[in-house]
DNA sequence: TTAGTTAGTTAGAGCAAACTAACTAAATTT
DNA sequence: AAATTTAGTTAGTTTGCTCTAACTAACTAA
C-alpha cells in the first residue's frame, strides 16, 4: 500500500536525521556553528580547495569565505599550504581534528547500518541492499 | 556484502537530502532563513503552542522567541489567536501560506516515493516497505 | 617594461538570532 | 487586598555570516 510505504519513509528519514544530530553530538562538535560545519564538509569534499575554488564551489564572495576560513584556522580545523607554483595562493586542508569532525556524517551512516543489521536478518540484509542499490543506482529525474 | 549497504545507504540518505533542498527551493522558500523554517515546523508540531511553549519545546529564551515570531508574523506565515481564558497570551498559528511552505517536508517524501516507484515493480515495492518496516517500527537503542 | 588581471586580505557596514535585564499587565496565591 | 508569579514585550548587547569597496602582492600578456 502506498500509504504505507510514505509512512515507513517518513519515518527512515527521521530516523537519519535524529541519527545525523546524534552524530554531530558525539564528535565534540559544540564549538563549531553549522554554517562552519558545512565549510569542512565542502573543503573535504573539494580536496584541498583554494579560496577562491573554495568561494566558488560555495556560491559566495572570497572575503566571506576568508573570514569563516580564518576563525576554522584559529579552531585548529584547517591550515593552509602555501602554493609552490603561484606565491599569492594557498591550498586549504583539513586538520586531524578537521578530519575527525569531519566524520559525523561516517557515524551517522554507521549507526543506521548497526541498526539495519540489528533488526533485519542476514537474507533480508542482503535483500534490502539489493534494493536500495536498485533505487539509488537510477538516473535523477532531471537527467531523463 | 556490508561495504554495498553502507554504499548504497550514504546514496539513499544523500538523495533524501537532495530531494529536501531541492523541495525547498520549490516551496518559495527564498526569503525564510534556516532558522526561520525551523520555527514554522516546530510551530506546526506543537499545534498551536504559545511564545512561551515555543521557547521551552525549542529551548531557547522568550525574547528570542519572540523576535523570531514577530518577524514571520510580518511576513504573513504565523499569525495570533488571544487566549479567551487568559488575556496574557496568544496560540501562534500557522497561516494558510505557513502551512504551504511547511509543506516542503512532505514534497521531499512525495519525491522519493515517486524514484522508488519508477525503479521497482510492485512486489518490490511491497517488499522495500516491508523492510523499512521493520527496521523503522523498533525501538530506539537508547530505549533498549 | 608597462598595463592589466588574479589571489587573497582588510575595513566597514548590515542583518539575523541569540542573550540578559528590566519592564507591563494579567492571573494566582496568601 | 496585597504580594507573588506568569506571559509576553522592549531595550540594549554580542556573535556570526554575509556583503561591497578598496587595497597589496604576485602573476601574465602587450
Amino acid at each position: 500500500m502506498k500509504n504505507q510505504l510514505k509512512e515507513s519513509m517518513v519515518k527512515f528519514t527521521r530516523l537519519i536525521s535524529a541519527a545525523e544530530e546524534d552524530a554531530k553530538e558525539r564528535c565534540e562538535v559544540q564549538d563549531l556553528t553549522i554554517t562552519q560545519l558545512n565549510y569542512l564538509e565542502i573543503i573535504g569534499e573539494l580536496d584541498n580547495p583554494t579560496i577562491t575554488e573554495l568561494a566558488t564551489a560555495m556560491g559566495l564572495t572570497k572575503p566571506s569565505v576568508t573570514i569563516v576560513v580564518d576563525r576554522l584556522i584559529a579552531k585548529g580545523f584547517v591550515c593552509k599550504v602555501h602554493s609552490n607554483t603561484d606565491k599569492r595562493s594557498s591550498f586549504l586542508h583539513l586538520t586531524g581534528l578537521g578530519e575527525k569532525i569531519n566524520q559525523w556524517h561516517d557515524h551517522a551512516h554507521d549507526y543506521m547500518i548497526g541498526r539495519i543489521a540489528r533488526q533485519l536478518n542476514a537474507t533480508e540484509v542482503e535483500l534490502f541492499t539489493l534494493l536500495l542499490n536498485k533505487i539509488t543506482h537510477a538516473k535523477t529525474q532531471k537527467d531523463q
